[in-house]
DNA sequence: TTTGATAAGTTATCGACGTTAAGTTACAAG
DNA sequence: CTTGTAACTTAACGTCGATAACTTATCAAA
């Protein structure tokens, strides 16, 4: 029973009113796991042995094992909703700050296929069922220390560039929510094809990433 | 350990040579849990209780569980081959027998959403990476008994149609296998999108379909 | 008609999984 | 110095996919 942590504090039991920095531990240890070898491998079990501790200890910190994949993405998605409001604070024509938006997007699932694949390509937990009516809220009507608070919030964000553009004045061929529905639909489906068919022969993904947002601006707005 | 199968050979052995017609009844046991209650709930033990044999029978015809859902995923994407068969045959325009195709892909996947997940949402096993290099070649260059074969051509049929459609002369915003790729992505997305989050207040299916079709059409091909 | 190869099963078991119950240890406040 | 309790542990449960080793039924050949 190796023990892999190099902190000082690994292994040890932690003081009274300290078990937060163990919970830390843990995120940081399945975060290291799941990266590495994918989400199968990484059991309760490993984790728990990565971090220097007994397997049942996790529970104290978490309810179960989804909600520690949970807590893993929301951090790695809190990254793509910080770009996301940079691009939205930019004086950018709307039309090109969803152009970015929507490259930032999947250059983030890209980046991360993992925990994208965990949030929105796994399959339906009860969990996700109930989160689900959440999508539909505003950006700031989600309390952000909820599991699966930033995949909503991203999503949200990305909807609500659309709601920018149609006050811009420039005409849809849709409603703008069924617009927003189609774009993101779009981006989405190329984010999973290449996550789960990496080995694909596809084109190459600059061009794809450019033409799928071409695609999907000159199927959705009446350019000049 | 109740036997649910009312067919009068079930839970009786079979003669010699009359294998395979446990090995239908195999499949048979397997699509039923699997429809009514889901991946999870579909087990080697419940299938083959619900056959009426013990758990390592099924490893005499099928090489593991993954084998047994590939196999019925295979027999029910064959039913959308034949119906893009079908469309292939016909003599519209080109540019319509896309349209129709791909409104059939996509009610196929909502129809067949565990199958669909399963085939192209779930992770990455092994056999899948392996299959994944097959999914470029022509349609009669599949064997079409090889596990994984029938969504290969279905995905292989999606593709051919845009061949034909450059072959009638149609100007494309894009080179014609990034075009079929990208089309294929929206419409991959949107059936991915509404298995995945059904809860979601999404806009109408059938208008999200249509919209779809449209949005990519007019992304791709140069309309007069 | 008996025999024997073998198809078609069985039971027993393995190691791993997520999770819970119940017991233990260390620390901090009174 | 006691005592409550946060922070653990060990043991175990039920489930899973899968394998090994054994049994039973069938059919063809001798």
């Amino acid at each position: 029973m190796e023990r892999h942590l190099s902190t000082s504090t690994a292994g040890t039991r932690k003081k009274r009113g300290e078990g937060h920095t163990r919970r830390d531990e843990i995120l940081l240890a399945a975060k290291k796991l799941f990266l590495r070898e994918g989400y199968e491998a990484t059991t309760i079990r490993r984790i728990a042995d990565v971090v220097g501790v007994s397997a049942p200890a996790l529970y104290l910190y978490f309810k179960d094992k989804e909600a520690i994949m949970l807590a893993l993405c929301d951090e790695t998605f809190g990254n793509l909703v910080e770009n996301m409001s940079k691009l939205e604070k930019t004086k950018l024509p709307p039309l090109e700050r969803l152009r970015r938006c929507g490259e930032a997007y999947v250059r983030f699932g890209l980046d991360n296929p993992q925990e994208y694949w965990l949030t929105f390509l796994s399959g339906n937990t009860p969990k996700k069922v109930k989160e689900a009516k959440e999508l539909s809220r505003t950006p700031e009507s989600i309390d952000p220390n909820e599991p699966g608070a930033a995949s909503a919030m991203a999503f949200a964000k990305l909807m609500g560039m659309f709601r920018d553009i149609e006050k811009a004045g420039m005409p849809l061929y849709f409603p703008v929510d069924t617009a927003a529905e189609l774009v993101w639909m779009g981006l989405h489906g190329l984010v999973a094809a290449l996550i789960n068919n990496p080995e694909f022969p596809w084109t190459k993904r600059d061009i794809l990433i450019a033409g799928m947002i071409d695609m999907a601006v000159r199927g959705v707005v009446r350019l000049p």
